[in-house]
RNA sequence: GGCGUGUUGGUCAAUCGGUUAAGACGCCUCCCUUUCACGGAGGAAUGACGGGUUCGACUCCCGUACAUGCUACCA
């Protein structure tokens, strides 16, 4: 049988990191075992439903190199892939769980609801749910007579359909990550399978369409676990128990302080991503800042991501996508959450920075570096020059820009105080002769500058150690950065008299 | 509260009954570097707790604690 998987994201707002590594391991499965992946979008809630989230999660798939096979824009044979478009399908199966009673129609309104778990909730050993303990006394096909049912139906009263969950029935079920996990069905409540608008809930949609797009591995999230034996009921009931795909329930990516799940708030409050991509709320126009935008190469992003809750037992790290489609292992998948280090993300990508070549590199920060300067059409030629000079000190891209502005622009902030606190006639005439040497060479190079100013120094009785700083901060503004010989050979020989005249006068 | 899941240094983690308990990030020291980094060499730091099982337990079992997830007509 083929491989199926699929990642089946609600387009409710940004890809969450969680999200991503969800679709890494699917798509590292399928292409492992030459099976397809699929993106399917569970767009059943019409109240979180948020335009242009669906079209962003494929922009945030596509950055990451994680395309799917089949999608909503890309149909294969199951079409259609947004379940908004696949509503039918979803009441035949209800109607047909409560034909065969394993499922019931419920009328309860919101408020009876209410008063059942506010009463439920007044003993206190009891849960407040709906379930076989309490659903005798609700308002549904079970307890109100045949005909008054249908009269209710035939009226058009607002109507749930909700599974009847069987009494005393251990639900047992295999998890390729955590090996056997059984549930106690007298505690599983009546999940509403299909809302009052036609819609179908999680529960329903997914088991309906998993078997329908023949899916035969699940992977999401590990807060469905609670949930599953009502999938697997359902996998059940409507006579499909053959083709239930095979479970992985993924651990959870913690908040890096305290405990919990990571979420955009822990983000924005410690200054870090959570999102694959930049993305912005249409209704309040807020951005939240993604991996991409902040300078991370995607395929570090996706690595890092890859070692979150994953490793391949001997202590490599770094790997190609390539590598990872063969070396990962679903079983050598943590059961355990992992807290998120931002630190070590950066890691990642400082690695991936020193391995990707430098005309590669010069097309990845040249678009901090044209913001920077307000261009639009930046020399790739001089980056790529520059590139080599300064990437072992670059751990995101736009340090690009804070590590090398020096050589596109004039430094705007200089450090002067760090020049005049030892200033003396001295050094003024060191510079003062030197810049005349340099104006009559017509060797500019590094390794020419360099020996002109060393005899320069002797010269002068000076030490090379008491001017090489003056120097640097003239022409970088700060003590940072390559050899300075090297830079003024990059920035040429007028830019260079011109920043060394700017402080010398 | 109930149910589920989990627990090796600060963090990510190897180990799958016998090791001086790897490695990485971060941190500290030193070297390299007349800057800042990179790099190199060192260092501090770990099996939640209590019972079993066993010749032997980080590893298996039970309990406790703690953490976390779920307990919506949200996913």
């Amino acid at each position: 049988m083929k491989v199926r998987v699929r990642f089946a994201p609600s387009p409710t707002g940004g890809l969450h990191l969680g999200g991503v590594r969800t679709v890494l391991f699917n798509y590292l499965f399928a292409r492992a075992h030459g099976g397809d992946f699929v993106l399917r979008i569970e767009d059943t809630d019409q109240a979180r439903f948020v335009a242009g989230a669906e079209q962003y999660i494929m922009d945030c798939l596509q950055w990451c190199g994680l395309e799917p096979d089949e999608s909503p824009v890309k149909e294969g044979q199951y079409a259609p892939y947004r379940q908004s478009e696949r509503k039918h399908l979803y009441a035949e199966y209800a109607q047909k769980l409560v034909t065969e009673g394993n499922a019931y129609y419920a009328f309860d309104t919101t408020d009876d609801l209410e008063r059942m778990r506010r009463e439920m909730k007044k003993d206190e050993h009891s849960v407040p749910q709906y379930d076989k303990t309490t659903r005798m006394q609700m308002r549904n096909s079970l307890t109100l007579p045949a005909d008054e049912v249908k009269t209710l139906l035939d009226q058009g009263t607002p109507y749930v359909i909700r599974i009847k969950v069987p009494a005393d029935k251990t639900v047992t079920l295999t998890d390729m990550i955590r090996g056997e996990v059984s549930f106690d069905s007298n505690l599983v409540d009546d999940k509403v399978l299909l809302k009052a608008d036609g819609m179908p809930t999680y529960h329903l949609a997914v088991v309906v369409d998993d078997y329908l797009m023949k899916i035969t591995h699940a992977f999401r999230g590990e807060e469905w676990l609670p949930s599953a034996p009502v999938h697997v009921l359902l996998w059940e009931n409507l006579g499909w128990k053959e083709s239930m795909p095979q479970w992985a329930h993924l651990p959870l990516i913690l908040k890096p302080d305290g405990n919990g799940k990571l979420s955009k708030r822990d983000g924005d409050r410690l200054g870090f991503p959570v999102y694959a991509m930049n993305w912005t709320d249409p209704k309040t126009n807020e951005t939240t800042k993604g991996f991409r935008e902040m300078g991370f190469i995607p395929q570090a992003f996706v690595n890092m991501l890859a070692m979150l809750g994953w490793n391949d037992g001997t202590g490599q790290e770094v790997f190609s996508l390539d590598e990872l489609v063969q070396k990962f292992d679903i079983g050598r998948v943590h059961k355990g959450g992992a807290k998120f280090d931002f630190e070590k993300a950066k890691w990642f990508n400082h690695q991936y920075i020193q391995h990707t070549d430098n005309e590669e590199l010069a097309k990845l920060a040249a678009p901090y570096v044209e913001k920077e300067l307000g261009i639009g059409n930046l020399d790739l030629g001089l980056l790529s020059t520059v590139v080599p000079l300064i990437k072992d000190r670059c751990t995101l891209l736009p340090d690009f820009w804070e590590q090398g502005h020096f050589f596109f622009r004039t430094p705007t902030t200089i450090d002067e105080a760090a020049i005049k606190d030892k200033w003396n006639d001295q050094k003024q005439q060191f510079f003062t002769a030197w810049t005349g040497i340099l104006t009559a060479t017509d060797n500019w190079n590094h390794q020419d500058l360099e020996n002109s100013f060393n005899e320069e120094v002797t010269k002068h009785g000076l030490k090379k150690g008491d001017v090489m700083l003056p120097l640097r901060i003239m022409l970088v503004g700060g003590k940072f950065g390559p050899g300075v010989f090297v830079i003024a050979e990059v920035i040429g020989k007028e830019e260079t008299m011109k920043r060394i005249k700017h402080i010398t006068g």
